[in-house]
DNA sequence: AATTAAATTAAACAAGTGTTTAATTTAAAC
DNA sequence: GTTTAAATTAAACACTTGTTTAATTTAATT
Protein backbone atom coordinates (compact mmCIF):
# COMPACT_ATOMS: atom_id res chain seq x y z
CA UNK A 1 0.00 0.00 0.00
CA UNK A 2 1.84 3.53 -1.12
CA UNK A 3 1.03 6.45 1.45
CA UNK A 4 -1.49 8.10 1.29
CA UNK A 5 -2.37 11.85 0.72
CA UNK A 6 -6.15 11.97 1.09
CA UNK A 7 -7.91 9.99 3.61
CA UNK A 8 -12.00 9.01 3.66
CA UNK A 9 -14.51 9.48 6.38
CA UNK A 10 -13.66 6.01 8.08
CA UNK A 11 -9.50 6.95 7.45
CA UNK A 12 -10.61 10.28 9.44
CA UNK A 13 -11.90 8.36 12.16
CA UNK A 14 -9.55 6.34 12.73
CA UNK A 15 -6.91 9.13 12.91
CA UNK A 16 -8.84 11.47 15.46
CA UNK A 17 -9.18 8.39 17.88
CA UNK A 18 -5.39 8.01 17.18
CA UNK A 19 -4.48 11.05 18.07
CA UNK A 20 -6.10 11.33 21.23
CA UNK A 21 -4.77 8.29 22.68
CA UNK A 22 -0.84 8.59 21.63
CA UNK A 23 -1.32 12.18 22.96
CA UNK A 24 -2.45 10.80 25.79
CA UNK A 25 -0.82 7.72 26.49
CA UNK A 26 2.25 7.59 23.75
CA UNK A 27 2.95 5.52 20.57
CA UNK A 28 3.96 2.59 22.62
CA UNK A 29 1.80 3.05 25.20
CA UNK A 30 -1.61 2.67 23.00
CA UNK A 31 -2.41 -0.63 21.17
CA UNK A 32 -4.02 -1.36 18.04
CA UNK A 33 -6.86 -3.02 20.28
CA UNK A 34 -7.35 0.86 22.45
CA UNK A 35 -7.85 2.33 19.03
CA UNK A 36 -10.79 -0.25 17.69
CA UNK A 37 -12.27 -0.24 20.90
CA UNK A 38 -12.66 3.80 21.12
CA UNK A 39 -12.97 4.10 17.43
CA UNK A 40 -15.57 1.35 17.23
CA UNK A 41 -13.97 -0.72 14.62
CA UNK A 42 -12.56 -3.87 14.03
CA UNK A 43 -8.86 -4.32 15.25
CA UNK A 44 -8.08 -5.40 11.20
CA UNK A 45 -9.13 -2.80 9.88
CA UNK A 46 -5.95 -0.22 10.74
CA UNK A 47 -3.81 -2.38 9.06
CA UNK A 48 -6.59 -2.74 6.21
CA UNK A 49 -6.46 1.18 6.03
CA UNK A 50 -2.87 2.44 6.92
CA UNK A 51 -0.98 -0.56 6.11
CA UNK A 52 0.64 -1.03 10.21
CA UNK A 53 0.83 0.65 13.50
CA UNK A 54 3.64 2.64 12.58
CA UNK A 55 2.02 3.81 9.05
CA UNK A 56 -0.87 4.99 11.12
CA UNK A 57 1.20 7.69 12.58
CA UNK A 58 3.17 8.65 9.63
CA UNK A 59 -0.37 9.48 7.79
CA UNK A 60 -1.69 11.10 11.15
CA UNK A 61 1.47 14.03 11.10
CA UNK A 62 1.01 14.39 7.79
CA UNK A 63 -2.75 14.52 8.16
CA UNK A 64 -2.32 17.13 10.77
CA UNK A 65 0.66 19.57 9.58
CA UNK A 66 -0.53 19.68 6.12
CA UNK A 67 -1.63 23.39 6.23
CA UNK A 68 1.09 25.09 8.53
CA UNK A 69 2.94 26.17 6.00
CA UNK A 70 0.83 28.85 4.36
CA UNK A 71 -0.61 30.02 7.59
CA UNK A 72 3.44 31.16 8.41
CA UNK A 73 3.89 32.42 4.32
CA UNK A 74 0.83 34.66 4.38
CA UNK A 75 2.49 36.42 7.68
CA UNK A 76 5.04 37.24 5.78
CA UNK A 77 2.89 39.29 2.77
CA UNK A 78 1.17 41.33 5.69
CA UNK A 79 2.08 45.11 6.08
CA UNK A 80 2.80 45.16 9.64
CA UNK A 81 6.09 46.76 11.32
CA UNK A 82 8.74 44.08 12.14
CA UNK A 83 8.02 43.90 16.16
CA UNK A 84 4.43 43.56 14.87
CA UNK A 85 4.98 40.59 12.63
CA UNK A 86 7.28 38.69 15.28
CA UNK A 87 4.35 39.49 17.58
CA UNK A 88 2.13 37.75 15.43
CA UNK A 89 3.83 35.00 13.98
CA UNK A 90 4.40 33.95 17.75
CA UNK A 91 0.66 34.25 18.11
CA UNK A 92 -0.16 32.11 15.56
CA UNK A 93 2.28 29.39 16.34
CA UNK A 94 0.98 29.34 20.61
CA UNK A 95 -2.89 29.54 19.29
CA UNK A 96 -1.94 26.41 16.54
CA UNK A 97 0.10 24.07 18.59
CA UNK A 98 -2.66 25.15 21.25
CA UNK A 99 -5.23 23.86 19.00
CA UNK A 100 -3.93 20.97 18.06
CA UNK A 101 -2.16 19.75 21.57
CA UNK A 102 -2.28 16.40 20.68
CA UNK A 103 -0.40 16.35 17.47
CA UNK A 104 2.16 18.31 18.25
CA UNK A 105 2.42 16.51 21.98
CA UNK A 106 3.04 13.38 19.93
CA UNK A 107 5.38 14.85 17.42
CA UNK A 108 7.40 16.40 20.34
CA UNK A 109 7.58 13.05 21.91
CA UNK A 110 7.82 10.09 19.28
CA UNK A 111 10.00 11.97 16.38
CA UNK A 112 12.62 11.88 19.11
CA UNK A 113 12.80 8.06 19.52
CA UNK A 114 11.47 6.83 16.20
CA UNK A 115 13.28 8.82 13.32
CA UNK A 116 14.83 6.83 12.30
CA UNK A 117 11.64 4.79 10.86
CA UNK A 118 9.75 7.51 10.14
CA UNK A 119 8.80 9.15 7.25
CA UNK A 120 8.65 12.55 8.47
CA UNK A 121 10.33 14.46 5.09
CA UNK A 122 7.50 16.12 4.56
CA UNK A 123 7.47 17.78 8.67
CA UNK A 124 11.44 18.69 8.06
CA UNK A 125 10.28 20.52 5.20
CA UNK A 126 7.98 22.45 6.79
CA UNK A 127 10.20 23.56 9.59
CA UNK A 128 12.32 24.48 7.37
CA UNK A 129 10.21 26.48 5.13
CA UNK A 130 9.08 27.84 8.47
CA UNK A 131 12.39 28.79 9.35
CA UNK A 132 12.87 30.79 6.28
CA UNK A 133 9.95 32.89 7.00
CA UNK A 134 11.22 33.84 10.37
CA UNK A 135 14.23 34.74 8.80
CA UNK A 136 12.71 36.90 6.37
CA UNK A 137 10.82 39.07 9.12
CA UNK A 138 13.67 39.21 11.11
CA UNK A 139 15.84 40.50 8.19
CA UNK A 140 13.36 43.17 7.33
CA UNK A 141 13.50 44.36 10.78
CA UNK A 142 17.54 44.31 10.71
CA UNK A 143 17.49 46.07 7.39
CA UNK A 144 14.85 49.04 9.05
CA UNK A 145 17.93 49.11 11.97
CA UNK A 146 15.22 47.75 14.37
CA UNK A 147 16.97 44.52 15.58
CA UNK A 148 20.39 43.94 16.91
CA UNK A 149 22.10 42.31 13.79
CA UNK A 150 24.10 39.58 16.35
CA UNK A 151 20.93 37.48 16.53
CA UNK A 152 21.06 33.66 16.18
CA UNK A 153 18.12 32.92 14.34
CA UNK A 154 18.05 29.25 14.07
CA UNK A 155 17.48 29.45 18.30
CA UNK A 156 14.94 31.74 17.97
CA UNK A 157 12.36 29.27 17.43
CA UNK A 158 13.73 26.53 20.25
CA UNK A 159 13.09 29.44 22.29
CA UNK A 160 9.53 29.99 21.39
CA UNK A 161 8.42 26.32 21.27
CA UNK A 162 10.51 25.26 23.61
CA UNK A 163 9.15 27.55 26.50
CA UNK A 164 5.63 26.45 25.11
CA UNK A 165 6.28 22.99 25.40
CA UNK A 166 7.81 22.73 28.60
CA UNK A 167 5.16 24.84 30.17
CA UNK A 168 2.58 22.54 28.58
CA UNK A 169 4.70 19.25 29.47
CA UNK A 170 4.47 20.11 32.84
CA UNK A 171 1.06 20.94 33.33
CA UNK A 172 0.02 19.49 35.88
CA UNK A 173 2.94 21.29 38.47
CA UNK A 174 2.15 24.78 36.52
CA UNK A 175 -1.59 24.37 37.29
CA UNK A 176 -0.69 23.57 40.88
CA UNK A 177 2.24 26.33 40.88
CA UNK A 178 -0.10 29.20 39.57
CA UNK A 179 -3.70 28.33 41.20
CA UNK A 180 -4.84 27.50 37.79
CA UNK A 181 -7.71 25.31 39.01
CA UNK A 182 -9.71 24.90 35.79
CA UNK A 183 -9.33 23.82 32.26
CA UNK A 184 -10.32 27.37 31.42
CA UNK A 185 -8.00 28.92 33.56
CA UNK A 186 -5.01 27.26 32.38
CA UNK A 187 -5.91 27.80 28.48
CA UNK A 188 -6.03 31.34 29.61
CA UNK A 189 -3.01 31.84 30.91
CA UNK A 190 -1.26 30.27 28.16
CA UNK A 191 -3.44 32.85 25.97
CA UNK A 192 -2.70 35.51 28.09
CA UNK A 193 0.28 35.33 29.90
CA UNK A 194 2.01 32.75 28.78
CA UNK A 195 1.83 34.20 25.05
CA UNK A 196 2.68 37.65 26.64
CA UNK A 197 5.85 36.29 28.01
CA UNK A 198 7.50 35.24 24.38
CA UNK A 199 6.67 38.00 23.02
CA UNK A 200 8.02 40.58 25.26
CA UNK A 201 10.94 38.08 25.46
CA UNK A 202 11.67 37.66 21.69
CA UNK A 203 11.17 41.40 21.68
CA UNK A 204 13.81 42.00 24.72
CA UNK A 205 16.26 39.72 22.61
CA UNK A 206 15.77 41.18 19.34
CA UNK A 207 16.07 44.57 20.37
CA UNK A 208 18.38 45.28 23.53
CA UNK A 209 21.35 46.44 23.23
CA UNK A 210 24.31 45.67 26.04
CA UNK B 1 9.39 -3.79 49.19
CA UNK B 2 9.72 -0.28 50.52
CA UNK B 3 11.11 2.31 48.54
CA UNK B 4 14.79 2.36 48.85
CA UNK B 5 16.97 4.96 48.84
CA UNK B 6 20.30 3.71 49.05
CA UNK B 7 21.26 0.99 46.08
CA UNK B 8 24.04 -1.73 46.19
CA UNK B 9 26.61 -2.07 42.83
CA UNK B 10 23.83 -4.26 41.48
CA UNK B 11 21.39 -1.91 41.58
CA UNK B 12 23.40 0.91 40.41
CA UNK B 13 24.61 -1.51 37.18
CA UNK B 14 20.94 -2.03 36.60
CA UNK B 15 19.88 1.54 36.79
CA UNK B 16 22.63 2.75 34.46
CA UNK B 17 21.42 0.31 31.68
CA UNK B 18 18.10 1.20 32.24
CA UNK B 19 18.60 4.82 31.90
CA UNK B 20 20.41 4.47 28.77
CA UNK B 21 17.92 2.48 27.66
CA UNK B 22 14.39 4.63 28.43
CA UNK B 23 16.09 7.20 27.32
CA UNK B 24 17.04 5.93 23.81
CA UNK B 25 13.65 4.07 23.20
CA UNK B 26 10.89 5.25 25.93
CA UNK B 27 9.69 3.54 28.95
CA UNK B 28 7.06 1.76 27.00
CA UNK B 29 9.52 1.17 24.59
CA UNK B 30 11.98 -0.89 26.85
CA UNK B 31 11.44 -4.44 27.98
CA UNK B 32 12.89 -5.79 31.34
CA UNK B 33 14.11 -8.76 28.69
CA UNK B 34 15.89 -5.57 26.96
CA UNK B 35 17.78 -4.18 30.36
CA UNK B 36 18.45 -7.73 31.88
CA UNK B 37 20.11 -8.65 28.33
CA UNK B 38 22.06 -5.48 28.26
CA UNK B 39 22.88 -5.62 32.49
CA UNK B 40 23.89 -9.38 32.21
CA UNK B 41 21.29 -10.20 34.58
CA UNK B 42 18.59 -12.50 34.64
CA UNK B 43 15.33 -10.78 34.03
CA UNK B 44 13.74 -11.75 37.46
CA UNK B 45 16.39 -9.99 39.12
CA UNK B 46 14.60 -6.37 38.30
CA UNK B 47 11.61 -7.72 40.16
CA UNK B 48 13.92 -8.76 43.08
CA UNK B 49 15.80 -5.56 43.72
CA UNK B 50 13.06 -3.10 42.73
CA UNK B 51 9.78 -4.44 43.15
CA UNK B 52 8.58 -3.69 39.42
CA UNK B 53 9.18 -2.20 36.26
CA UNK B 54 8.03 0.75 37.54
CA UNK B 55 9.40 1.00 40.74
CA UNK B 56 12.60 0.84 38.98
CA UNK B 57 11.77 3.87 36.70
CA UNK B 58 11.06 6.02 40.52
CA UNK B 59 14.17 4.24 41.74
CA UNK B 60 15.99 5.77 38.65
CA UNK B 61 14.51 9.06 38.86
CA UNK B 62 15.57 9.57 42.95
CA UNK B 63 18.94 8.32 42.27
CA UNK B 64 19.86 10.94 39.46
CA UNK B 65 18.03 14.06 40.92
CA UNK B 66 18.91 13.49 44.72
CA UNK B 67 21.57 16.07 44.11
CA UNK B 68 20.70 19.12 42.14
CA UNK B 69 19.28 20.51 45.07
CA UNK B 70 22.51 21.18 46.41
CA UNK B 71 24.28 22.67 43.84
CA UNK B 72 21.79 25.58 42.90
CA UNK B 73 21.72 26.39 46.74
CA UNK B 74 25.34 26.94 47.07
CA UNK B 75 25.13 29.63 44.07
CA UNK B 76 22.66 31.38 46.15
CA UNK B 77 25.28 32.33 49.30
CA UNK B 78 28.26 33.09 46.31
CA UNK B 79 29.39 36.82 46.36
CA UNK B 80 28.26 37.72 42.58
CA UNK B 81 26.35 40.63 41.28
CA UNK B 82 22.51 39.45 40.00
CA UNK B 83 23.58 39.01 36.34
CA UNK B 84 26.40 36.62 36.96
CA UNK B 85 24.17 34.34 38.95
CA UNK B 86 21.61 34.17 36.61
CA UNK B 87 24.43 33.52 33.93
CA UNK B 88 25.86 30.88 36.29
CA UNK B 89 22.61 29.32 37.47
CA UNK B 90 21.78 28.91 33.53
CA UNK B 91 25.77 27.45 33.27
CA UNK B 92 25.14 24.99 36.15
CA UNK B 93 21.29 24.26 34.64
CA UNK B 94 22.65 23.45 30.76
CA UNK B 95 25.66 21.70 32.10
CA UNK B 96 24.35 19.48 34.43
CA UNK B 97 21.28 18.36 32.42
CA UNK B 98 23.60 17.94 29.35
CA UNK B 99 25.82 15.87 31.52
CA UNK B 100 22.57 13.90 32.36
CA UNK B 101 20.69 14.06 29.28
CA UNK B 102 19.48 10.36 29.91
CA UNK B 103 17.36 10.77 33.14
CA UNK B 104 16.35 14.80 32.01
CA UNK B 105 15.12 13.10 29.01
CA UNK B 106 13.32 10.62 30.42
CA UNK B 107 11.77 13.10 33.29
CA UNK B 108 10.86 14.66 30.28
CA UNK B 109 9.19 11.87 28.30
CA UNK B 110 7.55 10.26 30.92
CA UNK B 111 6.81 12.20 33.83
CA UNK B 112 3.90 13.62 31.13
CA UNK B 113 2.30 10.73 30.91
CA UNK B 114 2.96 8.41 33.73
CA UNK B 115 2.57 11.59 36.23
CA UNK B 116 -0.53 9.90 38.13
CA UNK B 117 1.18 6.78 39.32
CA UNK B 118 4.50 8.01 39.54
CA UNK B 119 6.03 8.69 42.95
CA UNK B 120 7.70 12.43 41.88
CA UNK B 121 6.74 13.88 45.02
CA UNK B 122 10.80 13.99 45.71
CA UNK B 123 11.19 15.78 42.39
CA UNK B 124 7.99 18.25 42.47
CA UNK B 125 10.38 19.44 45.77
CA UNK B 126 12.92 19.38 43.79
CA UNK B 127 11.47 22.06 41.23
CA UNK B 128 10.03 24.35 43.96
CA UNK B 129 13.11 24.25 45.75
CA UNK B 130 14.66 25.63 42.49
CA UNK B 131 12.38 27.95 41.46
CA UNK B 132 12.96 29.59 45.04
CA UNK B 133 16.39 30.00 44.56
CA UNK B 134 15.84 31.29 41.24
CA UNK B 135 13.28 34.01 43.09
CA UNK B 136 16.11 35.06 45.39
CA UNK B 137 18.26 35.88 42.79
CA UNK B 138 16.12 37.55 40.51
CA UNK B 139 14.54 39.66 43.64
CA UNK B 140 17.82 40.44 44.90
CA UNK B 141 18.29 41.92 41.16
CA UNK B 142 15.45 44.04 41.16
CA UNK B 143 16.17 45.16 45.00
CA UNK B 144 19.71 46.73 43.28
CA UNK B 145 17.33 48.50 40.72
CA UNK B 146 19.33 46.02 37.78
CA UNK B 147 16.07 44.23 36.74
CA UNK B 148 12.52 45.29 36.07
CA UNK B 149 9.74 44.49 38.31
CA UNK B 150 6.93 43.20 35.85
CA UNK B 151 8.46 39.60 35.66
CA UNK B 152 6.95 36.65 35.76
CA UNK B 153 9.38 34.89 37.34
CA UNK B 154 7.22 31.02 37.19
CA UNK B 155 8.17 31.65 33.48
CA UNK B 156 11.78 31.99 33.48
CA UNK B 157 12.57 28.83 33.82
CA UNK B 158 10.54 27.18 31.06
CA UNK B 159 12.08 29.86 28.63
CA UNK B 160 15.54 27.93 29.91
CA UNK B 161 14.54 24.23 29.97
CA UNK B 162 12.05 24.71 27.38
CA UNK B 163 15.17 26.02 24.81
CA UNK B 164 17.76 23.46 25.60
CA UNK B 165 15.24 20.48 25.32
CA UNK B 166 13.48 21.78 22.27
CA UNK B 167 17.07 21.88 21.10
CA UNK B 168 18.19 18.86 22.46
CA UNK B 169 14.73 17.03 21.59
CA UNK B 170 15.67 17.75 18.01
CA UNK B 171 19.05 16.72 18.28
CA UNK B 172 19.19 15.10 14.47
CA UNK B 173 17.47 18.27 12.92
CA UNK B 174 19.86 20.69 14.32
CA UNK B 175 22.56 19.09 13.65
CA UNK B 176 21.40 18.37 9.95
CA UNK B 177 20.62 22.38 9.98
CA UNK B 178 23.95 24.03 11.53
CA UNK B 179 25.94 20.88 10.27
CA UNK B 180 27.28 19.78 13.36
CA UNK B 181 28.53 16.67 12.14
CA UNK B 182 30.23 15.32 15.23
CA UNK B 183 28.92 14.69 18.69
CA UNK B 184 31.54 16.78 19.66
CA UNK B 185 30.68 19.85 17.65
CA UNK B 186 27.43 19.36 18.46
CA UNK B 187 28.00 19.08 22.20
CA UNK B 188 30.54 22.18 21.99
CA UNK B 189 27.51 24.04 20.36
CA UNK B 190 25.49 23.33 23.45
CA UNK B 191 27.92 24.77 25.69
CA UNK B 192 29.36 27.48 23.92
CA UNK B 193 26.29 29.15 21.78
CA UNK B 194 23.45 27.72 22.79
CA UNK B 195 24.05 28.40 26.63
CA UNK B 196 25.19 32.03 25.55
CA UNK B 197 21.75 32.33 23.19
CA UNK B 198 19.80 31.63 27.11
CA UNK B 199 21.72 33.87 28.90
CA UNK B 200 21.27 36.96 26.07
CA UNK B 201 17.76 35.93 25.75
CA UNK B 202 17.20 35.71 29.61
CA UNK B 203 19.54 38.71 30.50
CA UNK B 204 17.71 41.12 27.85
CA UNK B 205 14.39 40.04 29.35
CA UNK B 206 15.24 40.89 33.03
CA UNK B 207 16.65 44.07 31.99
CA UNK B 208 15.10 45.65 28.79
CA UNK B 209 12.92 48.35 29.45
CA UNK B 210 10.39 49.27 26.34
C1' DA C 1 -30.47 -9.61 -11.16
C1' DA C 2 -25.80 -11.26 -11.50
C1' DT C 3 -21.10 -10.18 -10.95
C1' DT C 4 -17.30 -7.94 -9.08
C1' DA C 5 -15.02 -5.22 -5.75
C1' DA C 6 -14.68 -3.16 -1.19
C1' DA C 7 -15.51 -3.32 3.63
C1' DT C 8 -15.94 -5.78 7.82
C1' DT C 9 -15.58 -9.53 10.87
C1' DA C 10 -14.03 -13.22 14.34
C1' DA C 11 -10.43 -16.15 14.93
C1' DA C 12 -5.91 -17.49 14.91
C1' DC C 13 -0.97 -16.51 14.70
C1' DA C 14 3.60 -16.18 16.55
C1' DA C 15 6.15 -13.31 19.36
C1' DG C 16 6.79 -10.43 23.29
C1' DT C 17 5.17 -8.54 27.85
C1' DG C 18 5.87 -8.10 33.25
C1' DT C 19 5.88 -11.02 37.02
C1' DT C 20 6.17 -15.25 39.95
C1' DT C 21 7.73 -19.71 41.30
C1' DA C 22 10.56 -23.08 43.07
C1' DA C 23 15.02 -24.87 42.76
C1' DT C 24 19.87 -24.00 43.09
C1' DT C 25 24.07 -21.58 43.97
C1' DT C 26 26.74 -18.30 46.60
C1' DA C 27 27.87 -15.78 50.67
C1' DA C 28 27.43 -14.61 55.68
C1' DA C 29 26.79 -15.69 60.45
C1' DC C 30 27.34 -18.48 64.11
C1' DG D 1 31.67 -26.95 59.45
C1' DT D 2 26.93 -26.29 59.84
C1' DT D 3 23.13 -23.28 59.55
C1' DT D 4 20.80 -19.35 57.82
C1' DA D 5 20.14 -15.77 54.68
C1' DA D 6 20.82 -13.57 50.21
C1' DA D 7 21.53 -13.91 45.36
C1' DT D 8 20.78 -16.08 41.07
C1' DT D 9 18.71 -19.04 37.84
C1' DA D 10 15.57 -21.38 34.21
C1' DA D 11 11.02 -22.21 33.55
C1' DA D 12 6.44 -21.26 33.59
C1' DC D 13 2.53 -18.11 34.07
C1' DA D 14 -1.17 -15.53 32.20
C1' DC D 15 -1.76 -11.84 29.25
C1' DT D 16 -1.01 -8.39 25.53
C1' DT D 17 1.12 -7.20 21.31
C1' DG D 18 0.79 -6.20 15.88
C1' DT D 19 -0.52 -8.61 12.00
C1' DT D 20 -2.76 -12.03 8.89
C1' DT D 21 -6.19 -15.18 7.36
C1' DA D 22 -10.27 -16.73 5.42
C1' DA D 23 -15.07 -16.19 5.66
C1' DT D 24 -18.87 -13.09 5.39
C1' DT D 25 -21.41 -8.96 4.65
C1' DT D 26 -22.15 -4.66 2.19
C1' DA D 27 -21.83 -1.72 -1.77
C1' DA D 28 -20.90 -0.70 -6.59
C1' DT D 29 -20.75 -1.97 -11.33
C1' DT D 30 -22.31 -4.13 -15.32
Amino acid sequence: MAFKTDFNDKQIQILQVAEILFAEKGFDGTSIRNIAKEAKINIAMVSYYFGSKERLLESLIFYRTKDLKIQIENLLVENLDPIAKINKLIEIYINKINCNKGIFRILHFEVATKKKELNIKSFYELRKSNLKSLEAIINEGQDKGVFRKDISIPLITPTILGTFFHFHMNKEYFMNLLQLNTEDLYNNYINVNLTKHIQQTIKALLIYES
